[in-house]
RNA sequence: GCGAGAGUGGCGGAACUGGCAGACGCGCCGGCCUUAGGAGCCGGUGGGGCAACUCGUGCGGGUUCGAGUCCCGCCUCUCGCACCA
C-alpha cells in the first residue's frame, strides 16, 4: 500500500491483468441474457480526442454493469480505416495509407486501453482489411442480384485542371481545394443503392425504436414523405401535350392561377420560337446561380419567365400562363406544379412580382359573413391563407372542409382519368461510387465482346475479394486525372470472367458509408469465412441493446445503418427489422474558452495528457459527472481537479479506516451510527443501480459522494461496528467499480478481497444487490405546510397512521402559531413526505 | 419559415409518476494544521432582513390544498432542414 493516491503506479496493473484474464470477452455466458453496448466507429486519428473518450467512458460503464450484473457483455471496438482523409494525408505528404494506417491505429489503441476501456479485442476489425472489405463486395453482388445495386448517371463536381472528380469536402467554396479551379458539374455513370425503396420501411421502422426524437425527426424530415395528387394540366393549342404537376392541396385546385415549371422542364421544347432564346438563357443562368451559391446557401429572390405556353385548369376549365420559375425543382415531384397564390407563401410571392392573379377558393370558416372579413384581411395584409379550412367558389366542392375535398377532388381527378393518388420523397437512391483509391473495389469488369453496353459483369463470388492493388503513391495518388485505380495498369487490366478474353475491372470504389452500414454485424463472428457472419452469432447478439456516438450522425450514417439492416434481413442473415433499439447521442466537448475543440482553435485538450497527469479514473469520472451524457459539456481544468480530489479523499478514507476494521463481525448486530452507515450504503446501492440503468452518471457519481461523505470521520465502537464499516466500503468500492474501474480494483483488494483469479475477479464482478431491510425507512421526515408554505418539520415513524401524523404536525411548534384561532377547512397528508393544513383567512 | 431541444445560485448541474427548489461538484468566505502551502481537514455559502419572516426555477395568465414539473399565450438561445409543391 501507498501513502498517496498514484494512478500511475496501479492504472497500468489492472489492465494487464483484465488483459491476462480475459474479462472482457463475449460469448462466455451461454445461459445469460446478452447484452450489446456498441460506440461509433472511428476514423483512426492517430491520437484518441476527447470527443471518443466521452463516447467509450459511456460505452464503458455500460459494459462493465452489465457484466457485474452477469450478462453476457459484448462490447466490441473496431476502425473506420478506409476513407479520404487518409488519401489526402498521402496526396499530400506521399505516405501509403496502408503504412500510416496501422500506425494510427496502434496509437489510437494505446489511449482506449490507457482510458481503461474494457473491450474484447479478440473481435477487432479493421475496414480497410480485404477480410472485412471482401463483405462489401459480397453484399454489392446479392443486391445486384436483387436489383438494389444498380447504374445510373449522375452529376458529379469536376475540375478541369486537375482533370479529376472532386468530393463535396474537396470543394471549397466551389473552388477546387488542390489548385483552387472553379470547380465544374459533369455527368457520369455511378453505382447506387436502391434505398429509395425502403423509405416507408423506414419511415414505419421509426415509431418502435427508442431514439432521441431530435434523431427521429431527422430521419423523418430526410425521408420526407408528402401524400398527395399527380394530375394533367392540358397544353392549349399544343396537341395532345399536357404538364403533371404534383400537389398535396389539391383542395385548391379551383385557385390555380398558373402554373410553374423548372426552367430545364422538357415541355418547355414546346415554347413559341420567339421565346426559346429567352428561355434557354434563363435555365442556364439558374443552373450558373444553383452551382455558385453551392449547398445550403439562400436562394435568391423568385424569378421567372413568361414561357408563351398556355394551359387549362382541368377543374375551372380557363385558361392559365405557364411560366418557368427558378423556385420550381426539376428533381422533386414532376418538375412541375400549379400555383394557387391565394394559398400558397411562395406562389403568392411570385404572383405578385409578376402581377398574376390571386383567386381565393379556401376560408377559415364556412360562415359568409366571417368570410368576406377575413378574406378581406388577407388581400389587405397580402397574405397567403395557408391552414385548411372550407372550399369556396369551387363548384360542386364549395362547402366542404379541406381534408374531404383534397380526397374528393383526387377522386373526381381518377374518375375522369386524368390524375391519380402519389406520394413523393425527400429520400434519394444512395450514389455510392467514389474515385478514390483508399477504399473496397467495386467487384465488377468491363468487356467490351460480352457486354458491348458497358453495364459492368460481376465478379464471380468465389473471385472475391477483389484487392487493393499495392501502389506508388507519387504515381498514383496525385489528386489528378483518372481515378487512381485505372492508373494501376497491372491492375486494371484482367480477364473477363465470362469468355477470359481481356476486360477492364472498375475504378471506383466503394464510399466508406458502406463499411460503417453494417460493421456492427461482422463483430459478431469477425472470422468467418463463409459469410459476413453466421445466422447463429446474429441471433444471439442482435441487435444492439445501446449505440453511443455523435448526433452528427444522425442521417447519413444512421439511415443506411437501418437500410443495410432491412437487406441483410431479406438475405436471411439475420432476423431484426432495426439495428440499434437505443441510441444515445452524446453532446459535444468545449474547451476551456466554451468553444468546439478545434486544433485552428487550439483549445484542445488532449486525452493523453489528462490521463498522465490524473489517470485515467480522474479522466473517466470528469467527463461523466461534468453533464447528462446527452448534453454538451464545457471542459474545466477545477472539475477536473475536483474529480482527482474525490478519489484522493475515497483513497485516504479506505487506507485510513483499514486499521480500525481489524476484528471485525458480522455487522447485523451495528447499532446507532454504524447502523446508519449501513442504511446509507444499502440505500445508495439502490439508487446508484437506478441511476446507471437510466444512464443518469453523472448523479450516479453524485451519490457515490454522498456516500463517501457519509462514511467519512466514522470511528466504529465495537466489532459489529467494524463489520458495518468494513461492508459500507466494500460497497462503495463496488459500486464506483463501472465508473473509475482501476481505482476500485485497488480499494477491493486493499479491503482483503484478493483478486488473483478469474473466480476472485468475478466476486467484484457480482453487482451487489441492496438488503430491502436496510433500504426501508423507518423514522421519516415530514414536511409541514400551512396553506401550501412551508412552517415546519416532524419526525415521525414511517409506519404512523394519518392520523397521528396529522396530529404531530399540528402540534410542532412551529406550526402551531399559523394554526392559532384558524378554522381548518382541509388537511393533506401524503405519506412520509408532507402534511398540508388548508386554514381560512 | 418548418422541425427538435433547452432556459433553475457566481459556474456545471440535482429534484422519481405535481409534494421540503438548489443534491453533488467547482468557485468563494472563515477556521484548523503547518517553517510554508497552490497539500490536507472542519464549517459556511440563492437574494433581502438583526430577526420573526419574505422573495425566488425566462415572461404573463390558468388548473390545484400545493406547480421548476401540468394547461394556454409569449420571449430568448442552441441544433437540424430550408423554395419538397
Amino acid at each position: 500500500m501507498q501513502d498517496r493516491y498514484d494512478p500511475k503506479s496501479i492504472e497500468p496493473k489492472w489492465q494487464q491483468r483484465w488483459a491476462d484474464l480475459s474479462v472482457d470477452k463475449a460469448g462466455g455466458r451461454t445461459g445469460a441474457p446478452k447484452y450489446y453496448v456498441l460506440a461509433m466507429l472511428p476514423y483512426p486519428s492517430g491520437e484518441m480526442h476527447m470527443g471518443h473518450a466521452r463516447v467509450y467512458s459511456i460505452t464503458d460503464v455500460l459494459a462493465r454493469y452489465y457484466r457485474k450484473k452477469g450478462l453476457d457483455v459484448l462490447h466490441p471496438f473496431g476502425w473506420d480505416s478506409f476513407g479520404l482523409p487518409a488519401e489526402n494525408a498521402a496526396i499530400k505528404e506521399g505516405v501509403h495509407p496502408a503504412l500510416r494506417t496501422p500506425r494510427n491505429i496502434a496509437s489510437f489503441k494505446q489511449d482506449v486501453i490507457a482510458m481503461g476501456i474494457s473491450v474484447d479485442w479478440s473481435r477487432e476489425i479493421a475496414t480497410s482489411d480485404p477480410e472485412y472489405y471482401r463483405w462489401n463486395q459480397w453484399f454489392f453482388l446479392k443486391m445486384l442480384e436483387l436489383g438494389i445495386v444498380y447504374r445510373r448517371r449522375s452529376k458529379v463536381n469536376f475540375c478541369p485542371s486537375c482533370n479529376t472528380v472532386l468530393a463535396n469536402e474537396q470543394v471549397e467554396d466551389g473552388l477546387c481545394w488542390r489548385c483552387g479551379s472553379k470547380v465544374l458539374e459533369r455527368e457520369i455513370p455511378e453505382w447506387a443503392f436502391r434505398i429509395t425503396r425502403y423509405a416507408d420501411a423506414l419511415l414505419e421502422g421509426l415509431e418502435k425504436l427508442d431514439w432521441p426524437e431530435r434523431v427521429v425527426a431527422m430521419q423523418r424530415n430526410w425521408i420526407g414523405r408528402s401524400d398527395g395528387l399527380e394530375i394533367d394540366f392540358p397544353l392549349v393549342d399544343s396537341g395532345n401535350a399536357k404538364i403533371r404537376v404534383f400537389t398535396t392541396r389539391a383542395d385548391t385546385i379551383f385557385g390555380a392561377t398558373y402554373m410553374a415549371v423548372a426552367p430545364d422542364h422538357p415541355l418547355l421544347k414546346l415554347a413559341p420560337a420567339e421565346k426559346k432564346a429567352e428561355l434557354a438563357a434563363f435555365a442556364e443562368k439558374i443552373r450558373a446561380a444553383k452551382k455558385a451559391l453551392g449547398e445550403g446557401a439562400q436562394m435568391a429572390e423568385k424569378e421567372g419567365v413568361d414561357t408563351g405556353l398556355r394551359a387549362r385548369n382541368p377543374f375551372t376549365n380557363q385558361e392559365i400562363p405557364v411560366w418557368a420559375a427558378n423556385f420550381v425543382l426539376s428533381g422533386y415531384g414532376t418538375g412541375a406544379v400549379m400555383s394557387v397564390p391565394a394559398h400558397d407563401e411562395r406562389d403568392l410571392e411570385f404572383a405578385t412580382r409578376y402581377q398574376l392573379p390571386v383567386k381565393y377558393v379556401v376560408r377559415p370558416s364556412d360562415d359568409e359573413e366571417v368570410t368576406v372579413v377575413a378574406a378581406r384581411k388577407l388581400v389587405a395584409d397580402q397574405k397567403a391563407y395557408t391552414d385548411y379550412g372550407f372550399l369556396f367558389d369551387s363548384g360542386q366542392f364549395s362547402g366542404m372542409p379541406s381534408a374531404q375535398a383534397r380526397l374528393a377532388i383526387a377522386a373526381e381527378a381518377q374518375r375522369r382519368a386524368i390524375g391519380k393518388p402519389a406520394v413523393n420523397y425527400h429520400l434519394r437512391d444512395w450514389g455510392f461510387s467514389r474515385q478514390r483509391y483508399w477504399g473496397t473495389p467495386i467487384p465488377i469488369v468491363y468487356c467490351d465482346k460480352d457486354d458491348p453496353e458497358h453495364k459492368g459483369i460481376p465478379v464471380p463470388v468465389d473471385q472475391l475479394p477483389v484487392v487493393l492493388p499495392d501502389i506508388d503513391v507519387k504515381e498514383v495518388l496525385t489528386g489528378m486525372g483518372e481515378p487512381p485505380l485505372a492508373k494501376v495498369s497491372s491492375w486494371i487490366n484482367t480477364t473477363c470472367p465470362k469468355c477470359g478474353g481481356p476486360a477492364r475491372r472498375e475504378a471506383e470504389t466503394m464510399d466508406t458509408f458502406v463499411d460503417s452500414a453494417w460493421y456492427f454485424a461482422r463483430y459478431l463472428d469477425p472470422k468467418n469465412d463463409q459469410l459476413p457472419f453466421s445466422r447463429e452469432a446474429a441471433d444471439r447478439f442482435l441487435p444492439v441493446d445501446v449505440y453511443v456516438g455523435g448526433p452528427e450522425h444522425a442521417v447519413m450514417h444512421l439511415l443506411y445503418f437501418r437500410f443495410w439492416t432491412k437487406v441483410m434481413k431479406e438475405l436471411g442473415l439475420c432476423n431484426i427489422d432495426e439495428p440499434a433499439q437505443r441510441l444515445v447521442t452524446q453532446g459535444i466537448v468545449k474547451g476551456r474558452d466554451g468553444e468546439k475543440m478545434s486544433k485552428s482553435k487550439g483549445n484542445v485538450v488532449s486525452p493523453r495528457d489528462i490521463i498522465g497527469r490524473y489517470g485515467a479514473d480522474t479522466a473517466r469520472l470528469f467527463i461523466l459527472f461534468a453533464a447528462p451524457a446527452e448534453k454538451d459539456m464545457d471542459w474545466s481544468d477545477e472539475q477536473v481537479e475536483g474529480q482527482y480530489r474525490f478519489l484522493g479523499r475515497l483513497w485516504r478514507l479506505v487506507h485510513g479506516a483499514l486499521p480500525k476494521l481489524e476484528g471485525r463481525a458480522d455487522p447485523a448486530g451495528a447499532m446507532g451510527e454504524a447502523l446508519e452507515a449501513r442504511r446509507k450504503a444499502h440505500r445508495t446501492v439502490a439508487k446508484v443501480t437506478q441511476q446507471l440503468e437510466r444512464l443518469q452518471f453523472n448523479t450516479a457519481i453524485s451519490s457515490l459522494m454522498e456516500l463517501s461523505n457519509a462514511l467519512t470521520g466514522l470511528e466504529p465502537a465495537d466489532a459489529a461496528a467494524k463489520g458495518a464499516l468494513h461492508e459500507a466500503l466494500s460497497l462503495l468500492v463496488q459500486l464506483l467499480a463501472p465508473l473509475a474501474p482501476h481505482m476500485a480494483e485497488e480499494l477491493w483488494a486493499e479491503l482483503g478481497n484478493s483478486a488473483a483469479t478469474r473466480e476472485d475477479e468475478l466476486t467484484l464482478r457480482a453487482w451487489p444487490t441492496a438488503d430491502p431491510a436496510l433500504v426501508a425507512e423507518d423514522l421519516v421526515t415530514v414536511a409541514v405546510q400551512v396553506n401550501g408554505k412551508l412552517r415546519g418539520q416532524i419526525q415521525i415513524a414511517a409506519a404512523a397512521p394519518e392520523d397521528q401524523v396529522r396530529a404531530a404536525a399540528a402540534a410542532d411548534p412551529k406550526v402551531v402559531p399559523w394554526l392559532e384561532g384558524k378554522q381548518i377547512k382541509k388537511v393533506v397528508v401524503i405519506p412520509k413526505r408532507l402534511v398540508n393544513f388548508v386554514v381560512a383567512g
